[in-house]
RNA sequence: GCCCUGAUAGCUCAGCAGGAUAGAGCAUCCCCCUCCUAAGGGGAAGGCCAGAGGUUCGAAUCCUCUUCAGGGCGCCA
């Protein structure tokens, strides 16, 4: 409908331009929308009192003018008003509003596909967690963004691929590593003080158990041994956490040989990362690709990459490393590539990834990151650019982290210390949609606070019930008129019968579903989805209240269960994008 | 210090390619089950849209400054 009225007025603003009455040589924008209230019609053009200045006339004579142009009355359109300093407004026939019941119950779940995507590739890239310990509650924040904007995309046109990518290499894994030794040992009987960098959850007993079990006490060292000469830890005189580790390390792979280490390091590696995985499935997640850095290093595409900074004049060297000038592009200063110590930085695996992603022929790249990489931005993306793509096929969606409540308790999070509430424990006290709904209720970039004790304790305040509620109401009536031997025919010839305010407004919210979808994708926010599927929801819920729906009259039954109908497919179309169940029963 | 985000009802948040009277949900206070699920509905109350300037016919929305809050500013990942 909206495209419709577009169309008119294009047409009728390029008549004006070709008599004159507007310059021909300024760029017209014509925005409709949706009124606020019903006096003002159903939509509103704005276009003549934003084209007034340069077209030098007064807003309403302009309006005047285009509103010659427009049919004054046509199969939709009712009648056309000028209100106001000069907005256009429409009313269009009621008629227009009940053609949506048969376009809706007709497409059924393919009611709201777009094809604004244009078939295009999108990959998305999300979560992206180093594998050095579970999910926590502020991963899922991005995980049900990742995942819910795929199906938005999805259902607006775009081919989407999904991918986590696997810090797999770099310091903190062999951290890992050398934590799932330690407490190996611990296991072995060795006593021993566990660093203050080490990991410390109990997921990394776990898989030191496991590693005991297989192993029994071939990896064994004494504690002695493994701490002969290591400089102190932060908690000791004069000592310091990282030089602590870090000797920790080596000592680690000297005494267990490449071999052992590597077995060790894969070890932790694929069960932390399965877990991830499951987990993630079991909040209904699920990629097409686990990408793993190091096989970028593995084929030489680190190198590669900087090679041609290199040839492209991008880099210089400076106190023995080699930088990135990304200044040049627009960062606040150049940053490393390669270490003094010969070690690619993670910067440089990075844009050796993001390279990866454009070769493989993605017309756009989403990433989804959260607010602590919010500075890496530029930087990545001067990166591309140097390398002469184009810096906008890359688009990074901020994540602002949860900040966790547990009563007035603020909750600090760091996954080393194991302190943290895991996306598990969240799915598994909140249930699956509530904690989906959850993430989604908000703009991503705002921040978000929780208490988890109202969330728990007080599940059934979600709004996702709310909108699940009237989907299972919908399945009770249905249900009730089986129950009476009564059936339902959906004849488009007799909703005119709906015409009560409450049957209008349900109408226009149900029509305004496909231009939701389309906003939300181009703007890559899901919660406006959420935001209409809860209008929906409650827009039925008072009709419901108001109008009985299995009244005597057939006519009046039959248009009725068809505006359900078409509500309740509304719900599940849009319910299955945010990955919500939609139950019978509640 | 510099750079991002944000600041809207008591609380959590929508609205922000400028539009007509700023909206929801919780919480508070009234009212509604002889009737398809009350996990519901109706109503009341609640606001100097952080503050100050500016642009405009018109600003919560755009620009500048100030204040406050969160985050980022490593040859960490």
């Amino acid at each position: 409908m909206k495209k419709y009225l577009h169309t008119l007025f294009t047409h009728a603003i390029a008549t004006l331009q070709t008599k004159g009455d507007i310059p021909q040589d300024i760029a017209v924008n014509i925005h409709l929308e949706r009124t606020r209230d019903t006096q003002h019609g159903d939509f509103a053009c704005n276009v003549a009192m934003v084209l007034a200045k340069s077209a030098h006339k007064r807003p309403h004579d302009l309006a005047t003018s285009i509103v010659e142009q427009l049919p004054n009355e046509d199969d939709f359109i009712a009648k056309i008003e000028i209100a106001g300093p000069g907005f256009i407004n429409i009313f269009l026939k009621p008629n227009t509003f009940y053609a949506v019941i048969n376009e809706i119950l007709t497409a059924k779940d393919t009611y709201g596909q777009s094809q604004i995507g244009a078939e295009q590739s999108v990959m998305i890239e999300f979560v992206s967690a180093n594998p050095t310990g579970p999910l926590h509650v502020g991963h899922g924040r991005g995980a049900a963004l990742g995942a819910v904007l795929a199906n938005l995309l999805i259902v607006a046109g775009y081919k989407v691929y999904k991918e986590y990518y696997v810090n797999d290499a770099g310091r903190q894994m062999d951290i890992l590593a050398t934590s799932v030794w330690l407490r190996y040992l611990e296991l072995c009987g060795e006593i021993l003080t566990f660093p203050v960098n080490g990991y410390k959850g109990d997921y990394v007993w776990d898989i030191a158990a496991s590693l005991h079990r297989e192993q029994d006490d071939a990896l064994q060292h004494s504690a002695t041994t493994v701490f002969e000469n290591i400089p102190p830890d932060a908690d000791e005189q004069g000592g310091n956490e990282d030089i602590h580790i870090d000797a920790l390390i080596e000592r680690c792979q000297q005494l267990l040989g490449e071999k052992s280490f590597q077995h060790l390091f894969q070890k932790g590696l694929e069960t932390i990362r399965e877990d991830i995985r499951h987990d993630l499935e079991q909040f209904g997640v699920v990629y097409d690709e686990w990408f793993s850095e190091s096989s970028l290093s593995t084929n030489h595409r680190v190198n590669k990459v900087v090679e041609q900074l290199k040839a492209g004049g991008h880099t210089y060297k400076q106190n023995g490393a080699l930088w990135f000038c990304s200044s040049v592009f627009g960062d606040e200063k150049d940053r490393v590539l390669i270490r003094e110590n010969g070690q690619f930085t993670y910067f440089a695996s990075d844009i050796a990834y993001h390279v990866n992603k454009l070769e493989r022929g993605f017309d756009h790249l989403i990433d989804i990151w959260g607010a602590d990489h919010h500075g890496y931005i530029t930087r990545v993306k001067a990166a591309i650019t140097a390398l002469g793509a184009e810096e906008n096929r890359l688009t990074v969606l901020s994540v602002q982290f949860a900040t966790l409540y547990r009563g007035q308790e603020k909750l600090q999070m760091s996954t080393r210390s194991g302190e943290f509430v895991t996306l598990r424990e969240l799915r598994e006290e909140v249930g699956r949609d509530a904690a989906r709904f959850f993430y989604l209720q908000h703009k991503s970039e705002q921040h978000l606070n929780f208490d988890l004790e109202l969330a728990k304790s007080r599940s059934i305040d979600n709004p996702v019930y709310y909108i699940q509620y009237a989907h299972a109401r919908i399945n009770s009536v249905f249900r009730q008129l089986h129950d009476k031997n009564q059936t339902w025919h959906h004849d488009k010839t007799i909703l005119t019968q709906l015409n009560t305010d409450h049957e209008q407004t349900l109408l226009i919210t149900l029509s305004r579903y496909p231009e939701i979808i389309e906003m939300a994708a181009q703007a890559y926010e899901v919660h406006q989805l959420t935001y209409y599927l809860r209008k929906l929801a409650q827009d039925f819920h008072t009709f419901y209240d108001v109008h009985k729906i299995l009244v005597e009259d057939n006519g009046l039954r039959n248009a009725r269960l068809s505006l359900i109908a078409a509500v309740q497919q509304v719900l599940r179309n849009g319910l299955t994008i945010i990955g919500v169940s939609t139950p019978e029963v509640m």
